[in-house]
DNA sequence: ACAGTCGGTTAGCAAGCGCTAACCAGACGC
DNA sequence: GCGTCTGGTTAGCGCTTGCTAACCGACTGT
């Protein structure tokens, strides 16, 4: 894999074939679905026509699975880099979560795709992707049950995935500028993150909020 | 519309054919994407081979439009009675988002359907989802606003969205029981919504809290 | 008894799909 | 200046898809 890229934040001068067609593809999956998009309709996107796609793919398949394995890369390396790299660890939890709002606030379709054509997948390209995605779920399990005091492991799990979900609804809401957008995101996440899980495990299973 | 239903939380002890395909429908929608699936998939489902489903249905399409503004409907009237039979109105947006909360759970096959497929109506069909669901965020918004002091109308509908995000990752994530899931999730969005939008407003645009 | 409706069946059509085949223009190495 | 890649083109194949046609058995009302 020569080059990354696939992220609309590399602002390359000079984009790939390979890399143009993987954009326009990810925007026309984000919008109509894997199946509802056509050969013809990806090649016209990027000013070729239909076939010749398969110059740069193998097919169809192949541009979902690169695409796919792609982001999941970028954001399990970008996440474990963020980690790695953070000055205080009282300060982790809020870099991962700027780290995600960032990567889908400037990848808007990248996240719709990988949210809603996972089942699209090849078998073998659906395993490779789940196993990057379950490693980056476990990093951020790990910093939530660092930074915030006697969660459990699964309820760490469903509060990252209700996290992914409140940062992924980015695309579906365009009212604030960009910047605003990404302030509101961090906060709301780093206060569903502290202040909800606290003191939920241990009690009854029958304990209702309500 | 006889019976809405549509709803796996009426436990019909007699389920319409029309409902028995729209619920097997909306699962394998749910799973595949709609152009994923095909009539003959529908048919089989529910016991039935392939073009027998044109007895209840005109088309593939009219399955998808009655199935999500089915779900709008439910949401919207659901949504403002809680709002509307509320006692002390200190209370209304977790009774709003309690309410979001058992409906994701026990739909998540329609709540992944809405998520994911709303792109794939038909032109006048989306016209009247989305209007519903206009109505649906603007109850949220106006409940938002009077629930939490001081915060502008985008950013509110920004984060009534954000928290449907996170409300409607449930059906990704199974890890915990239902009723330690609805307590999670609703605790969690009480955070975000009440915790992290106070103070945001009013602000220069190029505040950043990075 | 019998006509009509209701809800099924199978056969098959027209269109669209992913993909291959065959061909071709231009850039480049030697 | 000639062969070879590279990256396009169009034609078309084989299959699948949504849907219709034609038919049919079981209830039902009169």
């Amino acid at each position: 894999m020569p080059r990354v890229a696939l992220s609309a934040e590399s602002t390359d001068p000079k984009p790939t074939r390979r890399e143009q067609i993987l954009a326009a593809a990810a925007e026309l999956f984000a919008r109509h679905g894997f199946h509802g998009v056509g050969i013809d309709d990806i090649g016209s996107a990027v000013g070729i026509s239909g076939p010749a796609l398969y110059r740069h793919f193998r097919s169809k398949d192949a541009m979902l699975g690169e695409m796919l394995t792609s982001i999941s890369e970028v954001l399990l390396t970008g996440g474990q880099a963020r980690v790695a790299t953070v000055a205080e660890p009282g300060a982790t939890l809020g870099e991962l979560v700027r780290f995600h709002v960032d990567f889908a606030l400037d990848n808007p379709a990248l996240i719709t795709v990988q949210e809603r054509n996972l089942g699209n997948l090849t078998d073998p390209d659906r395993r490779k992707v789940r196993a990057l995605q379950r490693r980056y779920v476990e990093t951020w399990v790990e910093v939530i049950r660092t930074s915030v005091p006697a969660v459990s492991e699964p309820t760490a799990r469903a509060a990252a995935h209700a996290v992914f979900g409140l940062i992924n609804s980015t695309p579906h809401s365009r009212h604030l500028d960009r910047d605003q957008m990404a302030d509101l995101l961090t906060d709301m996440a780093m206060a569903a993150l502290v202040h909800a899980p606290v003191g939920r495990d241990g009690l009854q299973p029958g304990f209702s909020a309500g």
